[in-house]
DNA sequence: CAGAATACGTCAATAGTGCTGACTTAATTG
DNA sequence: CAATTAAGTCAGCACTATTGACGTATTCTG
C-alpha cells in the first residue's frame, strides 16, 4: 500500500474557463510574459557562466550603489548562504567591489565596477526594448498605468518600501 | 595567477538612472510583481510536496484537457526529462490521468481528475485575487490594456499561438 | 569594560527545477 | 518491413534556493 490511490481518477474533459471568478487568461499571460522577459538576459549570462541570480544582484547593486549585504538580502528575499556564491563570483570577476562601511566597519558596501555597470546595462537593454515595444503595441493604456498595475501586484510591505524609495518617487515627475 | 583581476575595480558611486534609455523602474517592478504573484501558490504547493513546476503542469492540463505530452512540452518549453518527474508525481497522486490517444495510440492525453481540478482552482484563486486587486487600484488603465501589454511582452511565435487559441480569442467578447 | 548583539563569511547537506545524452518500447507511416 | 514518432526512463550535471551550525570582527549596552 505504497500509493494512496483513492480510485477517483475520472478524467474531466471540460476546460476551466474564466468562470469560477478566476482570470486564467491573465495568469497565463503573466507567466508567458515573465518567462520571455527573462530569456534574453539568461542567454547572455550563460556566456559568463552566470545565472539569473547574478543578474539580480548586479541589477540592485547598480540601482543602489553602496548597498550593504544585509540590505541586498532584504530586497532579494533570499538567505545569506544563497547570496554568498553568487556575490563571490561577481566580486572575483571584478563586476562588484566591496568597501568597508564608513560608519559601521562590519558592513560591506557593494558597488559596481565599470565592468559591472556595463554588464548590467547590457543585460537590461533587451528587457527594456521588449517593454518599450509592448507599451507601444498596447492600445488604451499608458506606461503609467502599467507601472501602477505592477506596483499594485507587489505585496503591501514591499510596496511601502518602493514608494519610500527616491528611485521610484522620481517616476512621478516623468512621463 | 588563478584569478584574472584586471585591476580596474574602482567603485562607481552613482546609481543607474532610467537614463541610458533603459526603463529600470519597470524592469524592477516586473521582477517584484512576478515574485509576489508566484509566492501564494508556492506556499500552498509546499503542503503537497510540490513545487512551481507542478502548478504549471496542472494549470495547462486544466486549461486544455486532452493535451498530449508533446503539446505540454511545447507550451512549457522544457525537456521531456524535466517534465517526467513532475508529471509522474501528479499522476501518482491522482491529480492527473493519462488516456491513450484515440487516433494515435502512442499519444497520452492528459486530463485533470476532480482532485486536480480543485487544486488548480485553489492555487489560482489568490493569484486572481491579486490581479483583480491590482486592476482596481490602477488608475487610467483597463484590464484589456494589461492583457494587451502582457501579450505584447511575449515572443512573437508564441503570441501567434496564443492568438490562435480559442481560450484567448474568447477574451475579445468579454469585458 | 565585559558580555551581548550584529554584520558578514563559510562549511555541509538537501531540495527543486532545469539541462544533455543515450536508450527502450510501442505505434504509426511510408 | 524499415523508418519515424510518442512516450518513458536512466545517469549525470548545473543552478538556485533552503536549513543549521559555526567563526570573526565590530559595535552596542548595561
Amino acid at each position: 500500500m505504497l500509493k494512496e490511490k483513492n480510485g477517483d481518477v475520472a478524467p474531466i474533459r471540460a476546460a476551466v474557463a474564466n468562470e469560477d471568478g478566476i482570470d486564467f487568461t491573465l495568469i497565463e499571460l503573466f507567466f508567458f510574459a515573465y518567462r520571455d522577459f527573462t530569456s534574453d538576459p539568461d542567454q547572455m549570462l550563460a556566456d559568463y557562466g552566470f545565472g539569473r541570480a547574478h543578474h539580480r544582484v548586479l541589477h540592485f547593486v547598480n540601482r543602489r550603489p553602496g548597498l550593504t549585504v544585509a540590505e541586498l538580502l532584504d530586497v532579494l528575499k533570499i538567505t545569506k548562504q544563497s547570496l554568498a556564491r553568487v556575490l563571490k563570483q561577481l566580486i572575483d570577476t571584478d563586476h562588484i567591489v566591496q568597501l568597508q562601511g564608513p560608519r559601521d566597519r562590519r558592513q560591506r558596501e557593494l558597488y559596481p565596477t565599470a565592468r559591472g555597470r556595463e554588464l548590467a546595462l547590457a543585460l537590461s537593454r533587451p528587457q527594456s526594448r521588449r517593454i518599450d515595444g509592448a507599451l507601444t503595441e498596447m492600445e488604451g493604456g499608458s506606461r503609467k498605468a502599467i507601472e501602477q498595475f505592477l506596483k499594485a501586484m507587489v505585496n503591501p510591505e514591499l510596496r511601502a518600501q518602493i514608494d519610500a524609495d527616491p528611485l521610484h518617487r522620481m517616476e512621478e515627475n516623468q512621463e
